[in-house]
DNA sequence: GTTGTAGTTTATAATGATTCTAAAAAGGTG
DNA sequence: CACCTTTTTAGAATCATTATAAACTACAAC
């Protein structure tokens, strides 16, 4: 199965919880926004097999470590991810508190001209907050 | 004082606590982030006077809703605060977790060519991740 | 100034996301 | 199968933030 090298890379041995993680997170190519009690939803409803916190954590934290899921940088009490790990960036419905893709054509190519001695740049990501 | 003015206009009474936050937030021209806790410290040694965590949270966020704070975008447990309220960017520095600001002209513009209906863009924020 | 009331401050409790823990269960190797 | 390590799990612990409710204060009306 595909999603076993997937946890091996992450360091991680392929039981049957993280593999029923794996199919809610990578089984379409319709990448996606959640949060970590989305996630435990949509396992329980979908699986009907609850999955406890903790795993869906430690699994979760590592495909993000090893560049498999991405944080969005947003003030919210909750950490969002994103399925879609290509660089690009998102709007924020301040009223709806909802994530909205923007591919990378939506937004003009971004040149950051400062640079800072024995740092390299990891990602480069845009916030636009949206309101009526 | 000038500060009673930032006060109101936020809709708060000038209050000996409130004063306080308000010298340590805009006493100086050099802008700086800061989380709640930093201010709670930097209160207690600077005006000997402990404030309550309550009254922190509540002025801040009200300056904030103002707009005389700007919360900054990023994924910490705590929430990040920037008295220079102008339109700028960061760089996060990942392994030192620190917030370096990034001036208007250190990036190039950024054309958002999306639109959604019936919303308008409130912001635009750039968060730059550093790595060794 | 005194008084009244609405807005404030405060310590403390409550909440909620995340992390930790330790015991039970499962993976994987010989 | 037997062993040892990793994993899962429920529940406890942690920590930032928010709510609460009682004591206090600003300030307007008198």
């Amino acid at each position: 199965m595909k999603y076993i090298e997937k946890l091996r890379n992450s360091g991680l041995r392929p039981t049957k919880q993280r593999l029923q993680i794996c199919e809610i997170l990578f089984e379409t190519k319709k990448t996606f926004h959640f949060t970590i009690n989305d996630l435990a939803i949509k396992i329980k409803d979908q699986t009907k097999n609850k999955i406890s916190l903790a795993t869906i954590y430690n699994t979760v934290h590592a495909f993000e470590k090893k560049g498999y899921l991405k944080q969005i940088p947003i003030n919210s009490s909750q950490t969002y991810f994103d399925t879609n790990t290509t660089e690009h960036h998102h709007f924020y419905d301040l009223k709806e508190e909802k994530l909205i893709d923007l591919e990378n054509c939506d937004v003009g190519p971004i040149n950051i001209k400062k640079k800072i001695d024995g740092k390299k740049i990891k990602s480069v990501e845009v916030l636009v907050k949206l309101g009526d």
